[in-house]
DNA sequence: GGTCTGCGGTTGTAAAGTGCAACTTGACGG
DNA sequence: CCGTCAAGTTGCACTTTACAACCGCAGACC
């Protein structure tokens, strides 16, 4: 089946495309934060609270690299770390009032530069978009 | 609209969790190259020949680190270089024997990987998922 | 023809992200 | 009490990347 694989190669190549605009626009809308690192300010808001193993997990990196990104994020002041009470070992990250600030206005900004991108886009074809990227994710 | 603004989230959610973990997945796939490196392979194949510039531009990156990338692909010898004939500034950079046929065993690889993803996926929802993906990208 | 401006590419430098390994501290089971 | 394991931190090396300075050629303009 050769038209199939041929789109499975477009989507491959648009994906891994995207992947490449992902992070270089996502440097220029914050400079102080990388696409990973906002990620996991994402992650810790939507989770309320968690542990930076979590965090290691969830992204697939070293616990080195979460490390030093949330130093990072503390010391911007976008999160807090205190000791987990359960666990001394660990420590439980929750997203500041800055950080939580920072999050919305991301989201909104990020609203706004889609509903322009999808103008020219019906409902119709934006909902069955949506529903295969996340048909896609689900197989993750 | 609503219904459109939720569509929306969800595509923006499903394409930066990609993203994310673009780098760690293309890692696994393409054990020998980087992701931007094979793109640029692919590119070159795809276009023929190309000039250094071209990929700069296509891929907005800065022309130093394609000039890097550029020399560690034909160190691997992936691809040659010879001087424009028709401009002496420039050079044309074309793949190799072994670049086609790396690219040809990654994608052989990739499609494999995909099939497997996409079983039970029908060949008509994968070309309108490819359709949509191309779509998005073309707003670049 | 000579000069100026601009483009294609290279190299030096610095910054950021990342993984691996070694270490510290605390938890848990014999 | 001790050995083992888990959570984080830090040192180190490597890669990717951008910016800036530079070289050489092309095309335009006088």
């Amino acid at each position: 089946m050769p038209d199939r694989d041929a789109a499975l190669d477009a989507i491959q190549r648009e994906l891994t495309a995207f992947a490449r605009r992902a992070r270089h626009k996502a440097a220029q809308m914050h400079p102080d934060l990388s696409l990973v690192t906002y990620s996991m300010l994402d992650l810790v808001k939507e989770r309320g609270s968690c542990r930076a193993s979590d965090l290691a997990a969830h992204f697939m990196l070293d616990k080195s690299t979460v490390s030093r990104q949330v130093t990072a994020l503390e010391k911007l002041g976008l999160i807090t770390r205190e000791p987990d009470p359960e666990d001394q070992r660990g420590q439980l990250l929750r997203p500041s009032e800055d950080g939580l600030r920072l999050l919305a206005d991301a989201a909104e900004r990020r609203r706004l530069a889609f509903r322009e991108r999808f103008t020219d886009w019906t409902d119709d074809d934006i909902a069955r978009f949506a529903g295969y990227l996340t048909r896609y994710g689900a197989g993750d």
